[in-house]
RNA sequence: GACCCCGUAGCUCAGCUGGAUAGAGCACCCGCCUUCUAAGCGGGUGGUCACAGGUUCGAAUCCUGUCGGGGUCGCCA
């Protein structure tokens, strides 16, 4: 139940009546007029920017349109009054029983509380994470997994009917490269290279992943399969073998580091069985025949010209026509399909699965391959589908103060699993989704983990903590009483009358506003501003009772009020937990 | 050279898709523990929303340009 949304189709049938009546001309668009909780907690409890909005179309000044609203809006159930202020704001003052109604609401339906139906149940597929199968994750990949995680959850909460998907980028050169660098560890493994025979190697750049990770995979070779493939020379007969082997193996790594992270995909699709299934063909004949590709020669890039550049007549797709700034190879000159034609296959493929609705989480270094797979889309579903794509900017780790060194040469890289076992996975959810995915984000591990009120995450935490340390107290004074949810529906909450309570209510009333916000928005960080907030009234609320003792949450001689403010107390609590569900944070009961 | 992201208090950042006097935390100053956790709370100081134009009843928010920071730039994935 959004308080707000109630308000708004009540305000728009008034304007309803006055075009019927004449008073307004009739026709008038009304999706821009809204009902919001104002700036201002002392203007009122609803503000309605209708005046304005409707001031031109109508061709009246906003303040006599606002005047003749406020007259009607005054009549409207559980308004006890209207007034007109500013340029032509409309500000409601609304019965406080319409607060103890949305926090009935939240103890009746529990962490469910602010889940919608914005979302109609149509289907949206969450791409992120999408690891290249060549080594373990680190804290780029740990950002788009919380954010895209976090998404999928908050999008599911607004009523779509989410899947949660990743990208195997099992075929291609990469994969091919980490199964050299697979071979000479095997060879180190079984002792037929030593390790400065395997760093000369990267030197030299014969291999390209130095990672001591790949140890562990080469003894896992070495074991199933001995020495067999010390003396097999041909690369067509070791390298797939060896490929797959390495991406077996660092998928089941990539899947244990996720399911750590409380991550669980719904689907992995595989490059490489999309390319046998001959999708990639499928996808190119279907884009041909609609006339999309042609051969041509491509401009050399400015700015940054390969040395090995040598113009040649390729296969493209006509990007530009879709918003691309120029058009893109879709064959190497090998012969073999580029990523991007394997990408397009791929984004087909889920369109032909029924998703019009896509999201991708990818790091900001793919900024530049946005476009194109914007324009791609667009031209296969002949402008129909729709996707997003969110760019996790850069993270940078400190311990302190202390910038955490990587090198990825070195291969001394922060990964998702050393994040993890430092400060623990609910930490580094919660901490990721502390700003926009656009903005850079600073993780210090000594930071994180402050019991202070600078750290979000223990804020927050430490509001619910609070609740439930009443909820023990109060199980003594009031041993007996039904402290269920259902039972605290039942208390008086008319008892609750001071200005920071209904202040508590109204913000926990914007809540379903808020995760509707947030995803039609795309931005699951919302939510733990949202939270921060709501703790923070909370906090207050607790520490009046230090100076006003009758305001204290339990009063042994007074169990009715006891009963509402522990209804209210729970309810925080309801609200917290239903936020930190959709970050896959578990509540604590207890601040250690 | 082109494209993408960013520029808001001394610092780190919000700003609910164009609304009212731009908000938090930190830092600095002043208060609050015989108390359900003071791991907290209240108050104060502090801003030309990078800059210049434009759009309109109204701009931190949308458009154009400039400056500054980051990222990317056929046949890598």
């Amino acid at each position: 139940m959004n308080i707000f949304q109630t308000f708004k189709s009540r305000i728009d049938s008034v304007i309803g009546d006055l075009m019927t009546e004449g008073a307004l001309p009739a026709g008038l668009d009304l999706t821009r007029v809204a009902a919001e909780p104002p700036r201002e907690a002392s203007h009122g409890d609803i503000a309605t920017n209708a005046a304005m909005i409707l001031a031109k179309p109508a061709g009246k000044p906003p303040r006599a349109i606002a005047d003749m609203l406020v007259e009607r809006l005054k009549k409207l159930p559980d308004v006890t009054d209207a007034s007109v202020a500013g340029p032509g704001f409309i500000n409601l003052k609304i019965n406080d029983d319409i607060w103890r109604g949305a926090l009935r609401d939240v103890l009746a339906e529990g962490v469910s509380y602010g889940d919608a139906a914005i979302g109609g149940n149509v289907p949206v597929n969450v791409e992120y994470v999408s690891a290249n199968p060549t080594g373990p994750m680190h804290v780029g990949h740990a950002r788009g997994a919380v954010i895209g995680d976090a998404l999928a959850n908050l999008l599911a909460k607004a009523g779509y009917k989410v899947t949660k998907e990743y990208y195997i980028n099992d075929a291609g050169g990469q994969v091919d490269n980490v199964a050299r660098a697979l071979r000479m560890r095997y060879l180190q493994v079984l002792g037929k290279v030593t390790a400065d025979d395997v760093k000369g190697a990267l030197e030299r750049k014969e291999i390209q992943y130095g990672g001591e990770y790949l140890i562990p995979c080469a003894e896992a070779l070495a074991k199933r399969d001995g020495d067999k493939w010390v003396n097999v020379a041909d690369d067509a007969q070791w390298i797939p073998p060896l490929r797959d082997f390495t991406v077996e193996f660092m998928m089941r790594i990539v899947k244990e580091d996720l399911a750590a992270m409380g991550i669980k995909h719904d689907v992995f699709t595989s490059e490489k069985k999309l390319t046998q299934a001959g999708k990639i063909d499928d996808a190119l004949k279907f884009m041909d025949e609609k006339g999309l590709t042609y051969t041509g020669v491509l401009e050399p890039p400015k700015g940054k010209t390969p040395d090995d550049y040598e113009p040649r007549p390729q296969l493209l797709f006509k990007a530009t026509e879709f918003g691309d700034e120029i058009d893109r190879p879709l064959k190497k000159s090998s012969g073999a399909w580029t990523y991007f034609a394997a990408d397009i296959a791929y984004h087909k493929d889920k369109v032909d699965r029924g998703f019009f609705d896509l999201v991708n989480i990818w790091g900001a270094d793919h900024g530049g391959y946005v476009k194109r797979v914007e324009a791609a889309l667009k031209a296969i579903t002949g402008g129909r589908g729709k996707l997003d794509v969110l760019l996790a900017q850069m993270v940078r780790v400190f311990n302190n103060g202390e910038p955490v060194k990587m090198s990825k040469r070195a291969g001394t890289f922060v990964t998702m699993r050393d994040l993890i076992d430092e400060v623990g996975k609910d930490v580094v959810r919660f901490i990721m989704l502390t700003r926009k995915n656009d903005a850079p984000l600073d993780f210090d591990y000594a930071k994180v983990t402050e019991k202070s009120r600078e750290n979000p995450v223990f804020y927050v935490q430490y509001a619910y903590a609070r609740g439930r340390s009443v909820f023990r107290h109060a199980a003594e004074m009031f041993a007996g009483a039904d402290l269920s949810d259902k039972g605290l529906a039942a208390a008086n909450l008319a008892r609750l009358t001071d200005p920071d309570e209904i202040g508590v209510m109204r913000l926990m009333a914007s809540w379903p506003r808020t995760v509707e916000g947030a995803a039609l928005a795309h931005e699951p960080h919302r939510l733990a501003f949202y939270m921060y907030d709501l703790a923070s009234a909370f906090h207050a609320l607790w520490n009046k009772g230090n100076d006003a003792v009758e305001l204290r949450f339990l009063q042994a001689d007074d169990k009715e009020v006891s009963l509402a403010r522990l209804a209210l107390v729970r309810a925080v609590g309801l609200v917290i937990a239903s936020g930190l569900a959709v970050f896959g944070v578990e509540p604590v009961e207890e601040m250690r």
